[in-house]
DNA sequence: ATCTTAAATGTAACGGGTTACATAAGGGGT
DNA sequence: ACCCCTTATGTAACCCGTTACATTTAAGAT
């Protein structure tokens, strides 16, 4: 690999001026470049962009942690992300975390010691002091970390009031939700709307918890369906345990939207692939994933930003799990 | 930001000494040992990665390039490489080719700059000189690259007559296949082998392409049924196009497996949630990733390996789209 | 007491860029 | 011809570790 000392000597100049000639960072004289860039292609020269970081404390990195990637809302998240960090000359280095704390610092501690310019979070839990005192910015996507932290988010409180108003509206008489796990608030305030929605009429609401994955999740299913055949409008917190439903409503012969009906959270793909194709309460998940990311290098550029937060729109998308 | 200097200075020893401590490179008297101990730990220190990759040309980081993580194939696999690098203390760079040799290309450039300690790659196309003359190790995954390059691979064509073999034995008359766009080898392979089976049995074969996403699947699907009802065995290049089929048929109340049989390739997750679950070939995704990563991760520490290229096994997984 | 040798530590160069500051060269004005 | 001011370029310090080599110190051998 050659080097910049390299290109000096054969371009007959000091190495102070091929630098000003690979950032266009001050005048050089045209006959001069020339010649540099001359030396340059001779020696097919590539800039260490290890020691440029070294140097300016700029990585043009960033560092992804979600739960895991092989959770389908997060593909799309992550190419969100990705597509946008190139789009401005960054990286970005991808991290699982499986929810575990003890990963995450892991990974926080690296990755600073990397110098990345940012993280962007989807975390598990409300306080997390994994982030206290970084350098560099955050932002957390979909799970707001701390208050006083950038995020990007959808309301889920009010998406989870849109399904209950839907399933409702639709005629339904015995409504039941699975939600996500409690420990997570994004499920929690999911629950917390659609419930809240049906205790200000009075109506009683059947509730179970799942994990947002299909395994765990087909496991409830089956129970709800088995416990409470009286049911006719469920709710669920995300579309994995939609799709487990839907199965485990088919295998029972039970007539879907007729007898049940289902709604969803996400609008991941799946939910459009099978049959019958999942109603759900959309994020804009490439979005959000755009938006963080544009966020991030605003903060890790210092560039204004006029909000350091903000809210996604969430759509419901009938297809057919639903009456209307 | 505290440095090796700060530390060495409030110890009372020379920064080699700090350094020594660090990575227990060299005999340091226990005494000195607790003192610079106490320093490091008193400002919290912690060392520069970046100078140390400067200094040690190796990053601790591998580029992981695939064309889409949208792609439900892939989320498996990035999790494989990430798990295993991590468990070597490796970070992963997430890149996104789309299948694009330019965008492939500049990937490979920046993260050479950046002094990555490997390639991990699922490329298009055959012959790709795109990995030509890098100082670094490469290994292709799923899709052989070059002759000459570490390759952790299945035997698509082997895959292909399984399939074949399958569908024959389990009484099939009339057989179709949708192969996976014939730019890939992949595809192209497990077409030959599904082909050949039947060429060598004096069997026609119905033949339509497709490209392997759910979209533009469910076109190429939706046509061969309305084309083709007599056929009753269709392999499918991946699963994703296996999933397009089962709802194109569904919808068509075409009943699975009684009047039309459906092998998939992959076994991706999906494939076992929908409803008829899709019988497929499986590849050993997850450790497909793993193999990968350790394979090249030794090459990069240059390790002794025995053996650069490595095949995978396939196994046939008797889902409700299969008789037998 | 002197010599040898091993152990502990320090000095400084190095990796490959960037940039503040110094200097040299060229152009315009009188 | 002389001075001033740009413009162009060079010098060297800096970013922060690592490590070859030099030096100091201590212990063991004779």
């Amino acid at each position: 690999m050659s080097t910049i000392k390299d290109v000096s000597k054969i371009a007959g100049v000091s190495v102070a001026t091929v630098s000003r000639v690979l950032n266009d960072s001050s005048k050089v004289n045209p006959r001069t470049k020339e010649k540099v860039l001359r030396a340059i292609d001779e020696l097919n020269y590539k800039p260490n962009a290890v020691a440029k970081t070294l140097f300016k404390k700029q990585s043009n990195s960033i560092g992804l942690i979600i739960p895991n990637i092989s959770n389908p809302f997060f593909p799309e998240l992550a190419r969100a992300v990705e597509d946008t960090a190139r789009q401005f000359g960054y990286r970005v280095i991808l991290c699982n975390s499986d929810g575990q704390k003890e990963k995450e610092k892991d990974y926080i501690e690296t990755l600073s010691q990397n110098h990345v310019d940012g993280f962007l979070v989807t975390s598990i839990t409300g306080n997390n002091d994994n982030f206290k005192n970084l350098p560099m910015p955050i932002v957390a996507i979909d799970r707001s970390l701390d208050e006083k932290l950038p995020c990007v988010y959808v309301d889920n409180y009010e998406g989870g009031i849109l399904a209950a108003k839907t399933l409702f509206e639709n005629g339904g008489k015995v409504f039941a939700e699975i939600s996500g796990p409690s420990s997570l608030i994004t499920a929690k305030e999911r629950s917390r709307g659609f419930r809240d929605f049906f205790n200000k009429r009075e109506i009683p609401v059947i509730t179970y918890e799942s994990e947002f994955d299909f395994k765990r999740s087909a496991i409830v299913a089956e129970k709800l369906l088995d416990e409470r055949p009286e049911v006719d409008s469920i709710f669920v917190g995300n579309d994995q345990i939609g799709v487990s439903l839907i199965k485990a409503a088919m295998v029972r012969g039970i007539r879907i939207p007729e007898d049940l009906q289902i709604i969803g959270f996400d609008g991941i793909e799946i939910g459009d692939l099978i049959v019958p194709a999942l109603s759900t309460i959309q994020q804009p998940i490439y979005d959000l994933g755009k938006e963080a990311t544009k966020l991030l290098l605003n903060l890790a550029q210092k560039n204004y930003v006029n909000e350091t937060s903000v809210c996604m729109p969430l759509t419901y998308i009938k297809r057919d799990t639903t009456k209307q």
